[in-house]
RNA sequence: GGGUGCUUAGCUCAGUUGGGAGAGCGCUUGCUUUACACGCAAGUGGUCAGCGGUUCAAGUCCGUUAGCACCCACCA
């Protein structure tokens, strides 16, 4: 059998895929006895690459499901993907804007049309990208979020809501993105810090004497201004309230009005005041009744109730024109600079426009006090833990959500007004005749829902919801959700508030938020950047196992990930080291035939130490499993199985497998070796398996040619469970004392630099009788571990001359070296030694001269001292001694 | 303007009820040792951001200062 040298996973990732679908591992067996193990996936956007992002966040989820399944407990994870309102119609617009055509040319019928031949084309990329990585989604479950299964459970949901009053459509000012020409909400909105100016603009006095100086930021909206307002406490501009000024560039007059809102301190105190283009004069207008100018149309661009000069100027050009015209009218008193927060479009970076319009909202206060008590009394927990204040914070401030955009792709509104009289009813369809005028032909409102609308239902709409489905009853609430922080107010929060409201209960038991992945520079990782590696070229170089293990093995609870090309070789040299590890086992259980019994081994230290080893390691991987610990898991595995087993387990193996005699059959030792060497592999597989389920199931497949097994494959195999009567900590610390004892050997064949290769022998003077049969047993660790060819251990030895020495624990090791040792090095060597013993000896005695330690303390740390106190004792007289027998 | 988090080895970061400072990468030295140079072995490297407090004991708890990051917010 031939097994190359290093690990390609290029062909053995597909393969592996395939038959775990094939075999139907991804779909759960309800089991009414068993609770279930339930995740819902974040569903990626339609339009969506696989990046970073999804590589960390999937790869989390497919971990802790597979722990699970392999755990028996019946799992589920539901896939889907999202329609992503804006962003999925923007590709599709882009792609006629080559052709020289706009959405308004060819219409909603066929816009709508053609991105649903998108979608059936290139749509499924993410999804293949997602199966590339290894997740173990129940593809036969897969969803969309306008499938006619969530559609239906959008429209119930708004004609539920509508219903109950909690649903309204109202004028208000909102985020308007003039590019995409539809509302945004709030969370849609990205605020960055900008240098702009604050422009002082002069407003004469109706008559004529003097004029009243305001600030702005927006000079194109003083053409909608309808007021300007003083703070009634402002002593400076008392005798202005009730006085009309004259509106510059137009023919109209404004009064001066008193309203709290205004900062006596900030400008000059006085604010224009433009209810159609400014949340709060929208507030200021409605207190004073102040009527409403928009004067800008749905692109930005200045419209018929904007002076005549003005119409069709794009809002920057106006500006200019304003500006330009106040300078030379004299109403220009001066220019500051000022620092502000401009919002942009999430999806196309243009500068919002508060803009007044007719839009949909969600009275969401009420919905928001289940949910804010269900996070209170933990029956939805966050982790990391400090999400739950962000969470509060929020609702405790929810206001109304607007849930309409102006954009073609999507869940239609379902209202529908009556053509003749314009009664507007809400309805699952299209009515057949007014109740007011009987008439029979209806429009539909023209608007679709917020993407999020339909996202938010995500944790019962896929499941069947308004029907009672089974796996409604089965599967809901889910039991964790993972998921980034930067979507807890978006998504999270509102599938809390959806689920209480319409199934009256949770939807998830934990939300996981892990970290966003960034570059060296600490930048996110972005598209527009070009900082974010492809991760389907790293899986098609390394593997998707190697990327899976680099990014557990580097995620920080909860915090950023940065991402290296170093990171990544973590995963790799782990997967190599994990693959020659499989090769040396393979290749020695073709040559030693035969598999003993499991009663007919014969347990040697290091075979009792590394089955005592594994039975924690076990113990400790499940629970970092289980706490969502995961790199944790990662860690722990990854010390077992490079340090313990390979370094240590496998390389003492080879004195056994060597000693087979060719025609006499294998020796009994080796018989032993060959069993356990399989046996510990294919158990540190199954551990793995949840974070690298390919190279564990090609080598679990390969180990059971040889050790049978009783499942078929290891991602449905029993997750190891810890056997408490194998943890065995006698054996651990003898073991441990042969480990410290041989690296004190190979420590001092470096102080000469003696050559690997060269034997040497090596005198230990003990302190216990008990001491010696240890020594003598395994007397072939030093011999293969240290290349010690005689080890001559006994109480009381006398030290040969001309040697080196060592310390470890109450024992002198000593290499007799005459002819090579520079004693002054030697000594030198040991004073450092001594000095750092001395020191170590000197806090322990502080320590316990103490009364009030020796009073106070636990007196499991007080007798943990003393013992350390023998210790040190015992090494600081030894290494003094050794120290003067070199003079 | 509010809020949250971070500051530990050269770099990226762990450190779970307070009780002998850790990992990966890097660096130094020596190795083609018949699983692996994507490797082996032995090492180097840290007043745990500063200051103050609680305690017998603080990287860990409290206060404070500084620097950094992110989130939220309508200051014209």
């Amino acid at each position: 059998m031939e097994i190359s040298k290093t690990y390609d996973p290029s062909q053995l990732e597909k393969k592996w895929y395939a038959y775990w679908s094939e075999k139907g591992y991804f779909t759960p067996k309800p089991d009414q006895t068993r609770k279930p193990f339930t995740v819902l996936i974040p569903p990626p956007n339609v339009t969506g690459a696989l990046h970073m992002g999804h590589v960390l966040n999937n790869t989390l989820q497919d971990v802790i499901v597979r722990y699970h399944r392999m755990c028996g407990e019946p799992t589920l994870w539901l896939p889907g993907v999202d329609h992503a309102g804006i962003a999925t119609q923007n590709v599709v617009e882009k792609q006629l804007a080559t052709q020289d055509k706009t959405r308004h040319e060819i219409g909603r019928e066929e816009l709508v049309s053609l991105i649903w031949k998108w979608k059936a084309e290139k749509g499924d990329r993410i999804i293949e990208q997602l199966k590339q990585l290894g997740c173990s989604c129940d593809w036969s479950r897969l969803c969309f979020t306008m499938d006619e299964k969530l559609t239906r459970a959008v429209k119930e949901v708004f004609v539920s809501l509508y219903n109950d009053g909690l649903i309204y459509k109202g004028k208000y000012i909102i985020n308007w993105c003039p590019r995409c020409v539809t509302a945004l909400a709030n969370d849609e909105v990205e605020h960055a810090d900008e240098q702009g100016k604050l422009w002082y603009f002069r407003y004469p006095h109706q008559d004529g004497k003097g004029f009243v100086t305001i600030a702005t930021t927006r000079p194109e909206t003083m053409l909608g201004d309808t007021a300007v307002a003083v703070n009634p406490k402002d002593e400076r501009y008392k005798d202005l309230i009730g006085k009309q000024l004259i509106l510059p560039l137009t023919d109209r007059t404004i009064p001066v009005i008193a309203d709290d809102y205004v900062d006596t301190q900030f400008g000059t105190g006085c604010v224009k005041v433009t209810p159609a283009h400014d949340p709060n004069d929208f507030e200021i207008g409605g207190r004073h009744n102040l009527q409403q100018i928009l004067v800008m149309d749905e692109h930005g661009v200045m419209n018929e109730n904007a002076p005549e000069q003005f119409r069709g100027l794009d809002r920057y050009a106006c500006r200019e024109k304003i500006l330009q015209l106040m300078q030379e009218q004299g109403l220009l008193e001066k220019t500051d600079s000022h620092a502000l927060a401009v919002g942009h479009c999430y999806r196309c970076d243009t500068v919002i426009e508060p803009y007044l319009s007719d839009q949909w909202f969600v009275r969401m206060k009420p919905l928001s006090e289940a949910a804010i008590q269900v996070v209170e009394n933990g029956g939805v927990r966050f982790q990391p833990e400090r999400w739950t204040k962000v969470y509060m914070h929020w609702m405790n401030n929810i206001r109304d959500w607007c849930i309409s955009r102006q954009i073609w792709w999507g869940h239609r509104i379902p209202a529908y007004y009556c053509e003749a009289c314009g009664k507007m009813l809400v309805a699952m369809e299209m009515p057949s005749s007014c109740p007011d005028c009987k008439h029979t032909a209806f429009r539909q409102d023209e608007d679709v829902l917020d993407t999020w609308f339909s996202s938010w239902l995500w944790p019962f709409s896929t499941m069947g919801w308004p029907e009672e489905t089974d796996d409604l009853k089965y599967f809901l609430p889910t039991s964790t959700l993972i998921t980034a922080p930067e979507i807890i107010y978006l998504w999270v929060a509102r599938m809390i508030m959806s689920t209480l409201h319409f199934k009256g209960m949770i939807p998830f038991e934990t939300v996981l938020l892990h970290g966003t992945v960034r570059d060296e520079q600490g930048r996110k990782m972005s598209k527009s950047l070009g900082n974010s590696p492809d991760p389907i070229d790293i899986i098609e170089t390394v593997g998707a196992d190697a990327l899976r293990f680099s990014m557990v093995f580097s995620t920080p609870k909860g915090a950023d990930v940065i991402y290296t090309d170093a990171i990544l070789e973590t995963g790799r040299n782990f997967a190599n080291k994990i693959w020659n590890a499989y090769r040396f086992i393979m290749l020695n259980a073709e040559t030693i035939k035969g598999l003993p019994a499991k009663e007919e081994l014969q347990l040697e230290l290091a075979d009792k130490w590394i089955y005592s080893r594994l039975n924690e390691v076990a113990a400790e991987a499940s629970a970092h499993y289980l706490n969502l610990r995961l790199n944790d898991a990662a860690q722990v595995l990854f010390k077992f199985i490079w340090d313990e087993f390979c370094s240590w387990y496998i390389e003492l193996s080879k004195d056994r497998l060597y000693n087979v005699e060719p025609d006499s059959g294998p020796a009994k030792a080796a018989l032993t070796d060959k069993y356990i060497l399989l046996d510990v592999m294919q158990s540190a597989m199954r551990l793995l398996h949840p974070i690298m389920p390919y190279i564990t199931e090609e080598l679990w497949q390969g180990i059971r040619t040889h050790f049978p097994m009783p499942e078929e494959s290891v991602m449905i195999a029993e997750f190891p469970i810890a056997d408490a009567k194998l943890i065995d900590q006698a054996i651990a610390d003898e073991m441990a004392f042969m480990q410290e004892s041989i690296v004190a050997v190979r420590n001092l064949r470096k102080q000469v630099n003696l050559p690997p290769a060269t034997e040497i022998s090596v005198h230990v003077r003990l302190a216990e009788a008990r001491q010696q049969s240890l020594f003598n047993r395994y007397e072939s660790y030093f011999r293969k571990l240290a290349k010690v060819s005689e080890l001559k251990a006994e109480v009381g030895l006398t030290k040969p001359p001309a040697s080196l020495s060592a310390v470890v624990r109450n024992i002198e090791i000593f290499l007799p070296l005459s002819g090579l040792i520079d004693l002054n090095q030697e000594k030198e060597r040991l004073t450092k030694q001594l000095a750092k013993l001395e020191g170590e000896l000197a806090s322990v005695q502080r320590k316990l001269a103490n009364d009030s330690f020796v009073s106070n303390a636990k007196p499991e740390v007080v007798e943990r001292e003393r013992q350390r106190l023998a210790e040190v004792s015992t090494k600081v007289e030894l290494t003094r001694n050794q120290i003067a027998d070199l003079d």
